[in-house]
DNA sequence: CCTTTTAGGTTAAACGTTTAACCCAATCTT
DNA sequence: AAGATTGGGTTAAACGTTTAACCTAAAAGG
């Protein structure tokens, strides 16, 4: 039998008004006398508050959901200790959900979430998803929207991250150490990053006036094996180049596998850059030269934003666009 | 203003007990056309049932609590995902913590779960602990301790990995491949996997009859940096070998970059085994030869193992030992 | 035809808190 | 000295469910 605030109460002999008061700290209008009379006794007992029961009546329960496609993509860990870092910090815990960028898995978790009356989400939508979003409409809970921004999503902030810019810079970079056939590995068109580097990479192109067509952005997934494959047979159907954008840093890793397997020398013969900055790029040899996501401050700020969201309860969106940084190591000039 | 039970049950014309009977298909004794209406009645208002109300009365929140190191740590995502997988198939719900390892911490973060309710624990305990046990043991709740094994931890169940076994193998492999002077780079040895790579270790030396002393254990922490920085004391300071064991397959990466540094050839000169088999173990090159451990199947298994101990109540601790791999890749002959 | 069973519900207590409203004695004000 | 304030509490309603116990009319049993 669980001990309650009742028990509480009797043995220190005031009501459990008191008893609550003193828990909470309200307790401007509680003598030290009995003040420190309860604290004993919940020391002695080892009462632990209920905090469902406490939720019922504030209706917060001090929780935040957590949606994202995969923890065991290298790409979030990082993302989720910075989330749970502020939100510790905060007073509240994280409860994580995997979609595998699902839709009905999405669908799921956020009911799920709802149900256990979390107080605000965060939510890395599936790329295939637009229409769906209807149902997120009524949610009733603040929800920020992580990495990816899809349009029409009823959210109450973003958290993204200068994916454009970031592009770009990457390939001025290559450009600027002289290389000059680059071609550009995407992940799947559908999602807002993929485009965005796409058109990071076009533009830095057309700043150079260096040509480029359609057969020099290929499309696959996030993956090594993706990068490993489109690589391929982008060298057997005979396509030169001198430097390779990848989408992200796993595409890139199998990208330099294809070339390391056909001969081709990496940094001189070709340059490789990748996006992300995972904790692979900095252990792979070569070390990836990378667009580096603060991967860390994303999951940070975008529960610091869900906290002001929350707080205010104002309509007006918000949104916070963190930079990149271009970390040049050792697959590129 | 959330819409609750009561507003549906006006609107369709029954009392709050049929509809909470109807939303939790205790419905035998309810008509089929009654079930109908209120079903139309939640779809069209879109009614959420409010899951903290209906724990205060069922006691049970559908909330595992998962406290873990560090989920930065490339270790833990897929342990953290298959715990996810198997909790969400049985309709649970994981919360998650991180400790770094500190005491302090876990005790903030048990205590939290505690308060929130939760129906049980995986807990990785710090290495360090051992006599803070002592407030463990009236949590109250149901704990399955995962990977590391502290002895007179107060918990209900117990998953692990044959370290003894895996360290055994991957050394008596070592040495079946012709290699002899073999050191071992361990992490910190007051946690159990240290003490018991070393063992196994050291059982497969004797087993060939190899020497080897004190020199030949070199303690570290299970990170690159510290891979590679004794790796590279253990080079100066003229210490002669052709393999290593590291303690894990970070300390392993440290260690091939200290290795390449001073110009030795991995796998001809000098042999390198790793553990734990994380995905940078695969996408490194060389690839790298390590202990596999079942990471996915640690977190499923564990809350496996939560639920038949949540269920059934029973006082015997249950315990599981999960078999390690050794993968052959690129880093040994 | 009387009794029992069954189908299809309803009533109300309980879960463990928080908090607005209230209370009373002692102390201040004027 | 009467009224107002203050310190230190207490009372009780409310939060949104679940569920054991109860109820009633109709059907079934004998």
């Amino acid at each position: 039998m669980k001990i309650t605030i009742k028990e509480i109460a009797k043995l220190s002999g005031v009501s459990i008004a008191t008893v609550s008061k003193v828990i909470n700290r309200k307790d401007s209008k509680i003598s030290d006398e009995t003040k420190n009379r309860v604290m004993k006794i919940i020391k002695e007992t080892g009462y632990v508050p209920n905090r469902v029961a406490s939720s019922m009546i504030t209706k917060e329960t001090k929780t935040i959901g957590l949606v994202i496609p995969n923890i065991a993509n290298p790409f979030f860990p990082e993302v989720v200790r910075g989330a749970e870092d502020k939100a510790s910090e905060a007073g509240y815990s994280l409860i994580l959900c995997n979609t595998d960028d699902q839709i009905d898995k999405e669908e799921n978790c956020i009911a799920m979430l709802q149900e256990k009356m979390v107080d605000g989400i965060l939510y890395t939508a599936s790329s295939r998803r637009h229409a769906i979003s209807e149902s997120l409409k009524h949610v009733g809970i603040p929800i920020i929207s992580l990495d990816r921004d899809i349009v029409g999503l009823p959210v109450q902030g973003k958290i993204t991250v200068e994916n454009v810019e970031g592009a770009f810079e990457a390939v001025s970079y290559l450009i600027k150490r002289g290389y000059s056939k680059i071609i550009h590995l995407t992940g799947p068109e559908t999602s807002t990053p993929t485009k965005q580097r796409i058109e990071g990479y076009k533009k830095a192109m057309d700043a150079h006036h260096l040509p480029y067509d359609d057969s020099c952005i290929i499309e696959g997934d996030y993956t090594s094996a993706s990068g490993y494959a489109t690589m391929e047979k982008a060298i057997r159907s005979g396509l030169t180049f001198d430097a390779v954008f990848c989408g992200n840093d796993l595409i890139a890793i199998g990208c330099i596998k294809a070339l390391k397997k056909h001969g081709l020398k990496i940094l001189e013969e070709v340059g490789v850059v990748g996006f992300d900055d995972i904790y692979l790029a900095r252990m792979m040899d070569p070390e990836l030269t990378t667009v580096s996501q603060p991967k860390y401050l994303m999951g940070y700020k975008a529960v610091e934003l869900l906290l002001e969201v929350m707080g205010e309860n104002k309509e007006g969106r918000r949104e916070e666009i963190l930079k990149t940084t271009l970390v040049v190591r050792e697959t590129t000039r």
